[in-house]
DNA sequence: TGTATAGTTGCGCATATATGCAACTAAAAT
DNA sequence: ATTTTAGTTGCATATATGCGCAACTATACA
């Protein structure tokens, strides 16, 4: 696809929009399992939406044992780095309420997260 | 909509793109048949995604006799301003042909262009 | 070795969305 | 008054895309 319609669109569909507003705001990794829990949507739909977040070079997977650890791409260029800094400047309620659960999770260290 | 996904959105399709590049990169503003020709793309269409980047927020219509000349919203909030201004950052052929073709239009001042 | 957990993937389905056409309005221009 | 041009809109169609399910792999743990 052309380059800047494929950072659009990965950006454009909820779950994958509400994948990186976390990514973003994480100072830890996450793993699949974290991140189907705290936006309550099923692993394999994480996994599908991260193929493509992944394809669009905007996230960075590592695999540790068991669990695949996520994070935003520490390659991003000019152009997708300033579209996701961009985020910086919404306030919307709607994802505050990821954010405070993603708190929750990086807070109750192994509690709640996968070990 | 969801406040970012309609920006998201309205940027992810080719010819919505390609308007408001242009858009952002002419210093006149352009009627709806100008994009017509320079995107090569049919009026109904244009005019289609125009109500989608309307309904966004990120066009300005101004209806002038029997023409509706468009620019950027003057009014973009910080985050609009700021996905837009992340335009700045690509550099691609495909887009380029576009600006070519703008900036043909906009030296040959009443020649194609709508009167 | 058997079981549980993290993650992947193919399939069918439902929905969303862009397109072309064609008929329409509105405002010149003759 | 008639014609021409700019723009709009409803409809049918084709395609894209996200979802749930279910079967699959891979790694850890007992």
């Amino acid at each position: 696809m052309e380059y800047p319609l494929e950072i659009f669109k990965a950006l454009s569909e909820e779950t994958r929009f509400r994948i990186i507003y976390i990514l973003k705001n994480s100072k830890d990794e996450l793993c699949e399992c974290d991140i189907a829990d705290i936006l309550d949507v099923p692993q394999y739909n994480i996994s599908k939406h991260l193929n493509i977040l992944d394809s669009a070079g905007m996230v960075k997977k590592r695999k540790e044992g068991r669990w695949i650890y996520l994070s935003l791409s520490d390659s991003l260029d000019k152009f997708k780095s300033s579209v996701i800094n961009s985020l910086g400047h919404l306030n919307s309620d709607l994802i505050d309420e990821d954010l405070i659960k993603l708190k929750h999770f990086l807070i109750s260290e192994s509690g709640n997260r996968c070990p």
